[in-house]
DNA sequence: TTAAAGTTTCAATAATTACTGAAACTTTAA
DNA sequence: TTAAAGTTTCAGTAATTATTGAAACTTTAA
């Protein structure tokens, strides 16, 4: 498993921003790896290619299972276990952003309603609440909408996209119609 | 500085989640304590009240003022420098979304891009660019739409929700709206 | 000027997170 | 059965990231 000069580029990009994505510089390295490979890789190939221990592939498979990132092939008359992504690109960002939310936005929703529940015992609790009610409201929006947008197939969001510049003309657009009925 | 423990246990949170949102457990804490303080407070005042050095908070400070969180206000016959948040939430949250897409996104594209034009010298290379191309559409969709989506006010955002549970139904009013015309 | 009040910097260290590799475990086929 | 081929686990260690605190710097007012 030698990688050519352009695909280890790539690869070793994914690392990189594999943290800034959630997942560490390895599990970056490995979704990078699989995507760009048409044929599945077994956790072996993917130690040499990437140059790293074995334990450590088998710990990062069990990442990107947990994410539901990667599947599992097995070829008949072989053991070993082969492994590719599990869907397509697009279904692939669709989990990240669903994972993300998970572990991002829900815990500090949970937290916030919580809080707004509880009574305010003094003006600076009073202020505190009227902050969290705030972004609660904001991460409430954010999650309906992603969740809307989540649910679109690239090609419904390439069709929403050219609806012109901004989507402010969509809310002018349903104003006028609202005003006509 | 004494926090009460609804209001700690916010700030607390702020900490946990703080590296999630692209920052560390203290910038998240700072960030939880300045949104909901009503009044700028100073800098030892945020390290007493978070129970961190002096310089962590300048460090901090510095940090947050790169995202364009915070603002310093002066008050007349005092040296000090009190910090607030700079905007309402909703400012807050547009330029964390900002600067993240600018760390987590814009990298991506153009190494995609670079990559893209270059040339491919063997079936690996052919195969490898197809999937950067489609991750390149995917995200320059996403980039275009967040970059869209921020332009609204949270009153148009609302107001674009109210549509209907599902944002097919724009593509519908679209449709029909060009066949009417 | 100078010293007091404040801020910033950064080397040293603490805390956290990731990785290795050897041992334990599992599965399969002879 | 058993041994070969494979996988997983996890204690120890390496690498990375965050924090402190003391020294250096800046600003202001007497």
């Amino acid at each position: 498993m030698q990688l050519s000069p352009k695909i280890e580029n790539f690869v070793l990009h994914c690392g990189e921003m594999g943290s800034r994505w959630g997942f560490n510089r390895t599990i970056g390295q490995m979704v990078g790896l699989l995507v760009i490979n048409e044929k599945p890789l077994t956790a072996n190939e993917i130690a040499e290619a990437l140059k790293i221990s074995r334990g450590n592939v088998s710990m990062g498979i069990k990442e990107l299972q947990s994410w539901q990132l990667v599947k599992v092939h097995h070829i008949p008359g072989d053991r070993k276990e082969y492994y590719s992504p599990n869907g397509s690109i697009w279904d692939l960002a669709n989990r990240v952003f669903e994972e993300r939310r998970k572990r991002e936005i829900d815990p500090t929703l949970t937290l916030l309603r919580d809080q707004i529940l509880d009574s305010a015992n003094s003006p600076e609790e009073k202020y505190a609440q009227e902050q969290m009610q705030s972004i609660h409201d904001l991460l409430e929006t954010v999650t309906k909408w992603s969740a809307e947008l989540q649910r679109l197939t690239p090609e419904q969001l390439q069709s929403l996209m050219k609806l012109g510049s901004s989507v402010s003309k969509v809310i002018d657009l349903k104003d006028k119609l609202l005003r006509k009925s």
